[in-house]
DNA sequence: TGGAAAAATAGAACAGATTCTATTATCTGC
DNA sequence: GCAGATAATAGAATCTGTTCTATTTTTCCA
């Protein structure tokens, strides 16, 4: 049995092959043979085909990651080449684990994919989970996107709420492996998790129709971010086969309903 | 650094030498001096004080627990040295996991507590995973048994599942290092979790009045997991240091308020 | 342009979970 | 009381995350 280690995982449903992207992106060429090295040069092109080519919010500096002392040399030199191999980086995970899971994210299996020494893509990424959280961190932000280019639009905060995490949702199981993979450790990251603070920012935004900080009240945002708990712990149970989509749904609106009772209705009858 | 692995752990506050067990149990002795290989006889006495020393639900009857096809055996045999082996590894485990989180618990040194092989070990317990679950099992039945014995009083649904959900929180908060790993570990495993699953039957009982079945509609049972749900999201949050009790029992009111509206209101003036 | 600093690299080394093997102990049915 | 089965044991071995070292590249500045 490969399936040593703590962070067992993965027992999903179906896994489809291709397609990534919490918020339907682009698909992955995903087929490149394992085993293939990938010394110094010649770096893998596109493992994920392309999936939001932003330059994340990368760490490595200059001044070193880790816990290093060197003087924080404020020229954020070689960046760009940092920030390719970041990306590579990135890319080669998420690629590994949309197949099999976190399992088959190990890390010298994602440096040599992306063509780093693993000395360097732990200097990069401290940890697997720091790596995991990175591509956490593309997927919101494809979803976010998604968002904007088409926001919900029911008339109750409830309605929108739900509608957003119904999308999230079948965005994230388009990839059960990776979802699972990417979820579970972002439970246990001690680290600020992107995951549910993020969403929690997007609901509010979507719930209580105003972005601006002074809509959300002390309790508004308990009551958002008790809602996306309980989206994070569907996610669980659908991944664990015991839900099905109309099951999460429903349960998700009897929540929402009840949790934005007295968020303010529509977000207005014009726009 | 001695902090490697997946599931890094505890990052939580202070962390009180002793007592255990989410509803305030008994004190564990905890000092015995950690190398200490007990080869063969003289199994270690008490590890942990005593911990409802109950027979839990064992799985190695004469089969085979893992996936043996040997007849089931149903001589339920050598069964009584087996619990005290299942008993003395689980009380090993709590030990250790109370001091140093899930890293301390490691399965050799769980085994060498025990007094008994790693293969054995594993032959009782497959995965590190599997033998959380069965620590968490004893902490969870205690729990119930607390509330039995001093059942909430609240006056209306949410004021009672509040004050199980504290007491809970309060109980695991003892052993943050503990708690720490038991809850990380049962959100990730697959295995049926006996934690959401058992906390929300608790709290369906104090809620909704009535332990029979029939009153809990569906929708009660998914608004008494929602609330569940939530609960562990607070604990991981207080786990990581960014709540207090204050804000968990706070944010908790706040949704169980909602979600509990509509139960039925006083169990009975009378009582 | 020369060289020091920062990054990368290859690869060994270490740690802890899990597996496997050979051997011994304990039962169970007869 | 014995033979075959099952459990348990000691301990080596495997696997993967993480760390460490020596060396080479790359980058940048005087």
């Amino acid at each position: 049995m490969p399936t040593p280690h703590a962070t067992t995982g993965a027992s999903a449903a179906s896994h489809l092959p291709s397609a990534s992207g919490i918020a339907g992106g682009p698909a992955v060429p995903g087929d490149a043979t394992p085993g293939d090295p990938v010394p110094g040069g010649t770096p893998p092109d596109g493992v994920v085909e392309d999936r939001v080519a932003q330059d994340g919010a990368g760490e490595i500096t200059t001044g070193g990651a880790p816990g290093a002392q060197s003087e924080p040399a404020s020229t954020g030199v070689r960046t760009r080449s940092q920030h390719q191999r970041r990306r590579r980086i990135v890319q080669a995970a998420a690629a590994l684990a949309s197949r099999g899971g976190v399992e088959a994210m190990q890390m010298r299996t994602v440096a040599e994919r992306a063509g780093v020494a693993l000395g360097t893509l732990y200097r990069y990424f401290p940890s697997k989970m720091d790596l995991v959280v990175a591509v956490v961190g593309e997927e919101i932000d494809l979803l976010e996107g998604s968002i904007e280019r088409r926001p919900p639009s029911a008339t109750t905060a409830a309605g929108r709420a739900v509608d957003v995490l119904m999308r999230a949702t079948r965005g994230l199981m388009r990839e059960p492996e990776l979802a699972d993979a990417l979820i579970r450790s972002l439970i246990l990251a001690e680290v600020d998790t992107p995951f549910g603070d993020r969403m929690t920012d997007l609901l509010l935004r979507v719930a209580g129709g105003k972005p601006s900080a002074e809509t959300a009240t002390e309790e508004q945002y308990a009551l958002v971010g008790s809602l996306a708990s309980i989206w994070v712990h569907e996610l669980l149970e659908i991944l664990r086969g015991r839900r099905t989509y109309e099951q999460i749904q429903h349960r998700i609106e009897i929540a929402a309903v009840r949790l934005l009772a007295d968020f303010q209705p529509p977000p207005s009858t014009s726009n």
